[in-house]
DNA sequence: ACTTTTTTGTACCAATTGGTATTTAATCAT
DNA sequence: ATGATTAAATACCAATTGGTACAAAAAAGT
């Protein structure tokens, strides 16, 4: 249908390729060279297509969260079960999905925010965006569950907010680093059963 | 004393000088003409003292843990007081270390297992080698706590270990994405409350 | 058949990468 | 003073970095 050369590379199955490379070595890891080798998209279709490494970058990283984080995070802030239940399926998919053979292991995002994390770069600042979004939905559904009087009513929740994302942040890295998925499990039983959960319900 | 024309640039200060540069930027991140132009050692220089840019990251992580982790894991190892009090002190001198503001925040070691941890080259061999003294740490201690009836009798070593390591991976990877101090606080109290303590000890 | 339009592919750019050969400078020993 | 010895400094190397100019190719419209 249209009207020039037919692309013979589809720009989002290149961008798909891109992510997993930026994922498994990292930004400075990762060369425009190595991306159009892995892609098969010569470096000036890269450029027409993405603009520069940053932006490539940061497509990369925005396709990851809308791939990776973002259903997973909505379906916990929605929260269609006990906190309980909704707990643990959230931190076991997000274990599961880190420790998968057919991608890199651990969060692009968390790996992305080791090198970007204090910088005031667009890189950055966009990667702050997309993060933000996963703790509101752990500090929504954390609110839902007092409401439903599932943690006990003297729970302070940015305390309990912090510590679950740490335990994330804890499960990303350990992931990176080659802990089985077994270990990860470890961590979410321990973490889900030291919350402060009301009599009735644990 | 020495023979020829005097060193200008001490080399244990240049390597110190390296280890907050890779510290700060990661392997990845920096050059050996940052590094060159961090210490003042021309680049002959380093290659003459400390060998390529291998040897001289591995140089840095083992002079890293010779001085910030070292110290704190075998004063823990040891330990001078009740497993919790060791605990305590353990898991506080490593956030307050890892959140000065005279060097970078965060943990040089769980930062270079990002980039090192599932390789097999020297760095990955020599780093796995270096967190390893940390974890036998945290393990002689638990198993002592044990021995000592300051943990339940049931307790499982190997889970606990596997939390509390986790904690610290979480500590350092918050530390390193500019979190406050209060925030690792928020972690090392809830880790602490969540151990299974005997009863008459806590 | 011949433009137009769009995308490829090759070749190239200046700058930087890890790493080194070589010269020069500064000390000690004689 | 004169070598010997050690380190510093400059300059350089091939390879790679992020990024681009430009020509060839492949389709659609006329």
């Amino acid at each position: 249908m249209p009207r020039g050369r037919p692309r013979k590379m589809d720009p989002e199955d290149a961008l798909s390729k891109a992510l997993v490379l930026f994922w498994k070595q990292g930004y400075a890891g990762t060369s425009m060279n190595d991306i159009s080798a892995a892609t098969g998209m010569a470096k000036p279709g890269l450029y027409a297509n993405f603009g520069d490494k940053d932006a490539l970058f940061i497509k990369s990283l925005e396709r990851y969260v809308a791939k990776y984080g973002e259903p997973v995070h909505t379906a916990f802030q929605l929260g269609t079960g006990t906190f309980e239940e909704d707990l643990t399926t959230y931190l076991n998919t997000l274990a599961n999905g880190m420790t998968l053979n057919d991608h890199p292991h651990g969060c692009m995002c968390v790996m992305a925010s080791f090198d970007f994390g204090e910088t005031s770069d667009p890189v950055g600042v966009r990667l702050a965006e997309l993060t933000a979004k996963g703790r509101e939905a752990l500090a929504d559904r954390l609110q839902k569950a007092v409401a439903d009087g599932e943690l006990r009513g003297e729970a302070d929740l940015d305390r309990l907010q912090l510590f679950l994302n740490g335990q994330i942040v804890a499960i990303a890295s350990l992931a990176r680093t080659g802990a089985e998925r077994g270990q990860l499990q470890v961590i979410i039983d321990m973490a889900i059963d030291s919350l402060p959960w009301s009599q009735q319900q644990h």
